[in-house]
DNA sequence: GATGAATGAGATTTCATTCAT
DNA sequence: TATGAATGAAATCTCATTCAT
């Protein structure tokens, strides 16, 4: 099983995405500043209240500014929030260590690294992926935006799964797509229950949690390690 | 692996569930009809705007009906939910042909026959789920219901599988508890996409559905058909 | 000089009109009362502050209800002060006893009744005269509207200078329509100046007016009476 | 009929107007090139938008300067359009061929000459008059001042006709101040029409309309030519 | 002078809920 | 019960004007 080396889990599972509709930055340092001041503040607001329940004024005052504020730098409470994501992609889509996987690696071992890594960006801005799954559902420009990343690694997945069926290292009886999808949800959906929707369960063993995804993931392909 | 007959489905994924907080049925007939027309009404504008983006007056409108009478059945949107999904449930849990599973079938033709019973009553009532998804993550209360449903499923499903494992069937490496909410949360989240939030996307051939799931669902445990 | 006798001020001067995006009438008394005291209050707020310095706020207080039951009856300012011209439309339109002229009347006394008439339902409106003309100023909708209906009267005005020349009895080196638009204008703006905009000003002699009118009317065709 | 060979078309109908309330001229090169900039953006964005529409914003952005650099040399929107009256009043009010009106023209021949020159200077401003009547509308103060004005031209008319009156050149009948305004009234809503006001209606023959007013005044009056 | 960020009063609009009939 | 009018608390958004740099 070959894969880029580049972003190993996007193997598994989409990466968050912000929207092109951004306005070009402030001019001066100080406009900067208070744009870098709101979002964060937009960003506390919204892991506090959710997406729904804030409003501009509770991100102003956090910011502590004025409502008119707001509008110097944004038009609606979408747009921050597509601003806060360009903010914090970079930590979501290259959680760490992605380019440290060898070609020497077999599959399974391609596979613990990916989904490790997912699920350890997923871990450290949980609260904010929680976000972005509110936001998706309630927002159909989010919804969709989110869609069409999900639907991009989920075919490429479907790739890889219908190459290693040709290989002969994959159950052959599988529908690539059907099961890309599938496994993919899977793992995203099980980091958003452990992660971002845990309200006040007990946790799971990280490791346990990479090694279960990992394995899940191999026997349904029947690639043993 | 022995699986009550009763609700196969409730093997692989969690079911809807209504609220308790519902009054007493209104004593007349007429009373009786309107309730209920008030409810059709609700499923009919829900489904078509979604839960937030729908208001009473809506409803009323669709129901025919003045926006004070909406107050002689329910106090709130949420109130009316929860009736909705009460008058639902009985055709989500029971989707049919659960109770064909017999006892001799191996622990493969459980679950698919599980899976088949799932995916066919999600299928018919996707609109619906897809509103349920909403309401889950909207609603605080709602939220939390589904939880407690699904946390009950999942458990279930983990004991299914130490028992699995115990008796030599099923991968032993593998953590029940993880691997129960992995696999429930695969296949309920495949069934969201293709039936509750297929946006024109192409469909998908339901009996590959059912016979990806299932294999998946077989390979993860190691179980062989 | 042959005119309708139905509504001999249109020989003159446009009537105001009223706008056809109208909502049905409200199913109770209390609520038709409610929508008459609105337009009431509209009116007198209207004349009192001017088209653009009236807030919702100062109609629903006049009015002595909150702000949200104007929405109730109405969308915008836009769409009350159209209901209001519904209102007055009769009074404004038929000012009086325009079928008395009769057909023996001289073309000199056909123009004398038609000014007469059109002076004085001015006179009796002033006010809102003078707020059409601010509302035609400013609201494009309501400028083309009383643009197309000026049109209409001034071309009835110019066949009818046609005909007179035709026979002989106006002055045939006039251009019909620009005639009939300059004579109409210059009647209606001197009521507007007169009766509407006439901040403090002495009062003019009301039959003098006419008298003047009419006598230009009449010098400026060459009729003599 | 003598006039004031100097300004012939105050004969007919009033002038534009600027406000005193205008401050000293920036001393400095740079100062007058911005103030002149800004008036010129304010004239393109008047013109463009119409006076209520437009925003400061809307005229900073068109002079290419920041908002705070327009309150160095203006205070309000209404000074700025004070200004740029001032700015134009030179060619509104000296329409050139006012000075070739000789003393041996006759009444009808000074008359067409004013008529000329008014509609002439009007045609060749016919957005900015048009503004100057929304300005006029909407704020008292240029209403006022433009009254004003408007009235002491009216009464140098009078005057004028009072006089012809008493030279038995013009109708006695007609009552001097009344006929003065009306016939003021009537060339300039003409005008108003034709030139500010034209949206998209069919344009006149410019030699036409100053005949027929000619004719129309001197009819009116019973100078014949 | 110039800049552009910051302000905040003020206006509109929505809609769940109450209440008189 | 049914009606639909009435309410009024939010929340959003605009923009003239001020002010720190």
């Amino acid at each position: 099983m070959t894969v880029e080396p580049k972003s190993p889990e996007s193997v598994l599972a989409p990466p968050i995405a912000p929207k092109g509709l951004l306005r070009e930055p402030p001019p001066t340092d100080r406009g900067a500043r208070r744009r870098a001041a709101l979002i964060a503040a937009a960003r506390t607001v919204f892991e506090r209240e959710g997406y729904l329940n804030t409003r501009l004024q509770d991100i102003t005052e956090e910011a502590q500014c004025s409502a008119g504020t707001f509008y110097t730098y944004f038009k609606t409470k979408e747009e921050i929030f597509a601003a806060l994501l360009e903010t914090v992609q970079e930590e979501m889509l290259h959680p760490g260590v992605g380019g440290q996987v060898t070609d020497a690696a077999t599959a399974y071992e391609v596979l613990e690294a990916s989904n490790r890594a997912y699920l350890k960006a997923y871990r450290s801005n949980g609260k904010l992926m929680g976000l972005l799954e509110e936001v998706a559902l309630v927002d159909p420009v989010f919804g969709e935006l989110r869609q069409r990343r999900a639907d991009a690694f989920v075919s490429r997945n479907a790739r890889n799964i219908a190459d290693l069926q040709k290989r002969g290292i994959a159950d052959p009886d599988l529908d690539p797509d059907v099961t890309a999808r599938a496994l993919s949800a899977m793992v995203s959906r099980t980091a958003y229950r452990y992660f971002a929707a845990s309200r006040g369960r007990k946790r799971v063993n990280f490791d346990k949690l990479v090694e279960t995804m990992t394995r899940i993931w191999a026997n349904a392909l029947q690639i043993t390690p």
